[in-house]
DNA sequence: ATATAAAAAGATATAAATGTCTTTTTATAT
DNA sequence: ATATAAAAAGACATTTATATCTTTTTATAT
């Protein structure tokens, strides 16, 4: 369904978030341990993610990643947007260049309401929903524990 | 969503079915050229399926693809099974290797609904019925005219 | 000021998916 | 029998996704 790049991103974004409440900044490193993915492409990722300012960064000693400004939620879908493109989300199930309601695939009709289903998903869920329930104990970010 | 290997081998199990019907046999050239795939590649997808007993085909002049048997009805999910791997239908939607209700990612439960939906999909549309809309000119199998 | 710790950047490396080219095998039409 | 047309097989080639290694830049703690 989704990359595994888009994966490293929303798990890192999540933690990021859980972090920063706890008044940290976590570097890549930091993040990369705890959300089990590879340091320094988790860097890359987080890097692509800061210049489309879904995140923010400061270099140097005491650096990080953070979210400034009044902490607006910030859609899992705005993430997949930007990390897998956004055909993403128009993409024929059945592989045709063009494909709707006029000129239908034969999966059209069942097929774009599982599509209609996941972009509420992921217009629903932010990163402060999943990180809220990682907090309440009710999800886990990742088999290892948090620190 | 699907990756284009599984698109190209459901497109084409349809086109098969379709020339089947009309007393045809095709080969994967003509497939190819029929729902605009790339021929060789194409010919290896084939030759999967026919390994996994989805299609048979017979070598030699005037041979080709074809269903043989009783024309049971052969779903997406069989498809998608063979080509995409077991693990597709039961991959955690968040990346994590272990995911479960007892140990869920923060997007568990949602998701788990979606695959649900897609599974459901998946085993409800059968090359026959996807062929079947394509026939009553309710679906298109590609931006081509069918010969 | 200087050392340090961090992100950013650049250059490669590896793996997986997709695609092509060539040769071999084999039915069957002639 | 032979030519032909088809799948099968094998060997590469290309592209995209994923991953690593090294160097550079830059805040900031000391």
């Amino acid at each position: 369904m989704l990359g595994r790049t888009t994966e490293y991103a929303i798990r890192a974004m999540v933690y990021i978030y859980i972090r920063n409440q706890e008044g940290g900044r976590p570097s890549f490193k930091e993040i990369a341990k705890n959300i089990d993915s590879p340091e320094q492409f988790t860097g890359k990722v987080l890097q692509n993610l800061a210049r489309s300012n879904l995140v923010s960064s400061v270099k140097g000693k005491g650096g990080g990643f953070f979210f400034s400004g009044p902490s607006k939620s910030l859609t899992l879908y705005e993430i997949i947007k930007a990390v897998e493109g956004d055909e993403y989300f128009s993409k024929c199930g059945f592989g045709l260049k063009q494909c709707d309601s006029s000129s239908p695939c034969p999966m059209h009709d069942d097929y774009s309401e599982i599509r209609k289903s996941f972009f509420q998903l992921t217009n629903k869920q932010t990163i402060q929903s999943l990180a809220e329930k990682v907090n309440q104990h009710k999800a886990v970010l990742n088999r290892l524990q948090l620190t």
